[in-house]
DNA sequence: GGGTATTATTAGACTAATCTAAAAATAAAG
DNA sequence: CTTTATTTTTAGATTAGTCTAATAATACCC
């Protein structure tokens, strides 16, 4: 059958960023509820609730009154692009304008609805087509491929050897922090313990100075890969990095045939 | 008396159009009229009518009903300021991103409003502190001082040697002809005569494959220097520039104490 | 200097994105 | 299964930027 090129309509900045963060929550596998979304929007939910709708209109998310919002292929398609904008952004302005990990997300926040497509291309290019970005997520590809990610949440982890897969937290001051205590993606570490009644976890960065002491509502933002457990020591570098994810589509059926 | 580094009130990326509209009508030593900024930014008179009674009551510019607007210190530093990001930006694609000369002012032109201080700061760095963009027009450095520019309009010169310094046209279709008929900033040329009855003017290009005859209204965004007229082929090549500017405020009295 | 042409301004309206406050639906708890 | 608490939606308003059509001011020309 005739493949249709499907432009992709233009839409306000304002949309882009709605589509992102249903994109998000559902990558959290959570419920895109009014409220879910006016939160992480810092919009008040009568907002949301008109927006929902419109989006609806537009093709780009079912919505049902009352239950929340879910991206259609379209929808995903938009919102895959702009993540994949905003990462390889990220990944420019740490390699080659020397912004620290924690002073990326708020320019590239702004700049992945300015920039042309042209302009992504060849960023990409100039990094050499990376395949994540300084917090360590994954770069969906042109197309919208995203790998899948085969992480642990630290909260979730048992004591063991781990390396850091990526921070899943964009505040500047918590990302220095880790930075200071030698956490950061690639990072290993063993995690020695992890203190009951949601008491913090004791962790040693291989950096390693000293023991760090992270609260479990931080260690949330940490997601790792357990470690071949070998002599911390002379554990080769995996390279690639041991076990990769699949590829896959991103999302079901998203994408174009 | 103590030096109040008034912050820069933060205006949105419309305002920015504005201001730099009128400060590029100033800067062509016209009246910036209602009907005149309109043009400019392609929208109804009166919208503009509206535009600038509300700058001139944010103190951007002065405003006289039936005449036209005139920047204020505070108005001409803001339009500076978006003048340098533009063209520092249009200088980086260019040098950084491989952009033609055609392609970086539409580039530049949403980018300027959504880049940080930064992120300037860091491409100026990067590209070692340019003078000028790649249409040959001078950046503002980061004080808001401009170069005096003493070049001639093309379509005002009279037969003889020049030197390309600017273009002032950023329409890709005329930018690429221009660049296959061999005309570039620092394009060395002849003009060689100047046809009566608002005629074409024939030139003769360094990078001089045959003449080209030029309209003279293409002529118009077309700056030179004159060359001391010697035998062009062993001519050398003036480095810095043979004559410069003086160095100057941008404005009367603009920028700060 | 009065009539015509041009240029500007006013008036009224629209869209996108947002808000607050009130009303309605759903979920939770006895 | 009713009452309460939470969540969501509706209603009504606001702001920035824009438009068109009508009116008013200025400029130009014999």
């Amino acid at each position: 059958m005739a493949v249709e090129s499907q432009k992709q309509s233009t839409v306000s900045s304002t949309v882009e960023d709605y589509l992102k963060v249903v994109l998000k929550i559902e990558d959290m596998k959570q419920r895109a509820s009014t409220s879910r979304v006016a939160r992480h929007l810092d919009v008040a939910d009568a907002t949301v609730t008109d927006m929902l709708r419109k989006l609806k209109k537009a093709g780009l998310l079912e919505y049902k009154p009352y239950y929340g919002a879910a991206l259609t292929r379209k929808g995903r398609q938009m919102a895959v692009r702009i993540l994949r904008r905003h990462r390889l952004l990220e990944m420019f302005l740490h390699q080659v304008l020397g912004y620290g990990w924690e002073q990326v997300h708020q320019e590239a926040e702004r700049l992945e609805h300015a920039v042309s497509d042209l302009f992504i291309s060849r960023i990409d290019a100039l990094l050499d087509f990376p395949a994540q970005d300084p917090h360590g997520e994954i770069i969906p590809d042109a197309r919208g491929f995203r790998q899948v990610e085969d992480d642990l949440c630290l909260a979730e982890a048992e004591p063991g050897s781990y390396s850091v897969r990526k921070v899943t937290n964009s505040d500047p001051e918590f990302l220095a922090y880790l930075d200071k205590v030698g956490l950061r993606p690639a990072t290993r570490l063993s995690l020695q313990e992890k203190s009951p009644f949601q008491g913090p976890l004791k962790l040693l960065p291989e950096s390693g100075r000293e023991a760090v002491y992270l609260g479990l509502e931080a260690s949330r933002s940490i997601f790792v890969l357990p470690l071949k457990d070998r002599p911390p020591a002379s554990a080769p570098l995996p390279k690639g990095r041991a076990s990769r994810g699949t590829v896959g589509r991103s999302g079901r059926g998203a994408g174009e045939e």
